[in-house]
DNA sequence: CAGAATCCTTCGCGATACTG
DNA sequence: CAGTATCGCGAAGGATTCTG
């Protein structure tokens, strides 16, 4: 099933987010780290390697001192635009919906 | 973030799995727990508990001997319809993409 | 800064058996 | 059939420390 492929790739808690993170104009580490909020740099050391071995991100390493390594999101990762903006528009709505009806809900 | 609220309702690995397959006909415990592939009857339960709590699915009891249980997708569940096709859509796409190694381009 | 290494905890998920 | 009840693994995730 082509949902369950497309989970195997962006699935998880993260890469949805860090995808969105890095688009959004966060490219350095540090960056990423703290626009997502509880991430750990374990684990968004790990995910930015999967994230890149499916290339969804690009790394690229400045030869600097101390050195510079920038993520950016790649022309394959825009293929994920519909997916990313179909769930913000649904968790947007749902939001409001949730909202709306706690205050007659039990 | 929007995406997170998206994530906390449909994410994880069944949920998106158990709402296309009742919305495809499956409505009957063992119906769904047979059209998913390696879900055990427990993970089925707990999700179904959890999607009907968001109102994603309607669960019917019919008093018959034995005892009849219907699931069905809410309207509500209708409005993941954008969701759910753009994902079967970049799935099926990046299936081809890891097939063709390069063939297929952005 | 950008991670790697290590250790530890949580819990999602699974296998099996059983009930009304 | 439609679940529940246990038990428990393994992996995801977290905290801390360390390195170039």
């Amino acid at each position: 099933m082509a949902v369950r492929d497309t989970l195997d790739v962006v699935g998880g808690k993260w890469k949805l987010l860090i995808i969105i993170a890095i688009s959004s104009g966060n490219s350095r580490f540090r960056e990423i780290e703290r626009s997502i909020p509880k991430i750990s740099s374990k684990v968004l050391a790990d995910e930015l390697k999967e994230l890149e071995q499916h290339d969804l991100i690009k790394r690229t390493v400045y030869d600097a001192s101390p050195v510079i390594v920038e993520y950016t999101v790649t022309p394959y990762s825009d293929t994920l635009k519909k997916v990313v903006d179909s769930m913000i528009e649904w968790g947007t709505n749902h939001r409001k919906r949730i909202m709306g009806k706690e205050k007659v809900k039990v």
